[in-house]
DNA sequence: ATTCGATATGTTCGGCCGGGAATATCGCAA
DNA sequence: TTGCGATATTCCCGGCCGAACATATCGAAT
């Protein structure tokens, strides 16, 4: 289905300034408003306050050097979202990059998954 | 001079159970253990408070099926801790992941960074 | 003009996470 | 046997983060 699950497996983060990353958070935001068109659409998706949401957006598009996320207000709908092509580059190599992480790492994953406790046998 | 850096570059976490995950802190933390002999002196060296250090230091000896680092009281110098062979597993798996990810993510990380606004001279 | 839903932004409030201090315990060495 | 330094553990407290409310604003459609 999708990537970037988060109770599993492995994360990357990206880190753009001292205090602002790219992690698999915004990156879902990201896919989530291009899928739905909607800031506050993509927020409920994923369970997030729509200020924070919002934030996020404010934050990605601050660090670039052009913005990820174009929104607008009113309309028959009250508002809108889409990602620019900037804002599609980025997600687009952010999901590669997690394919190669996945991939390249497995190995050392794996073994040190083998080396922990619990699932894998009873308990 | 050593891997593992927080302000730049990819951050790796490999997420073992829904609320226990092993990043970089835990790896430095391992790596200053190893190094100094000390849970302490490898907190102090990463301005970590002992309290903090060895809460990282349980949670991992949690989490894997044998313990990660073996501590012992008492002694002429107070006390003493050390990886375990696992410990060291753990943690060179860990470094090699590291570098396998910046090695297989080169592209897609440049290919991002690139984009962001700020420092992208020499500085 | 009124309605509607989403963007945009401020404010408040509670939790919890980490730091710091305090305390106990251990074992070797002097 | 006393001292030392690190491990081990508890308690308190302030700060920060995010959730939750609360507004304000916009623009197309009705």
């Amino acid at each position: 289905m999708e990537t970037g699950n988060k109770t599993t497996g492995v994360r990357v983060r990206i880190v753009l300034t001292p205090d602002v990353a790219l992690g698999p958070g915004k990156a879902d935001l990201l896919e989530g408003i291009a899928e739905s068109g909607s800031i506050a659409a993509a927020g409920r998706r994923m369970k997030m306050s729509y200020k924070r949401a919002w934030m996020l957006v404010e934050e990605m598009n601050r660090v670039f050097r052009e913005p990820l996320v174009l929104s607008a207000r009113g309309g028959s709908k009250g508002g809108s979202a889409q990602l620019t092509p900037t804002g599609q580059t980025v997600l687009e190599n952010y999901r590669r990059l997690q394919d190669r992480v996945a991939e390249a790492g497995q190995g050392e994953i794996g073994a040190i998954r083998a080396l922990t406790r619990d699932m894998s046998d009873g308990k």
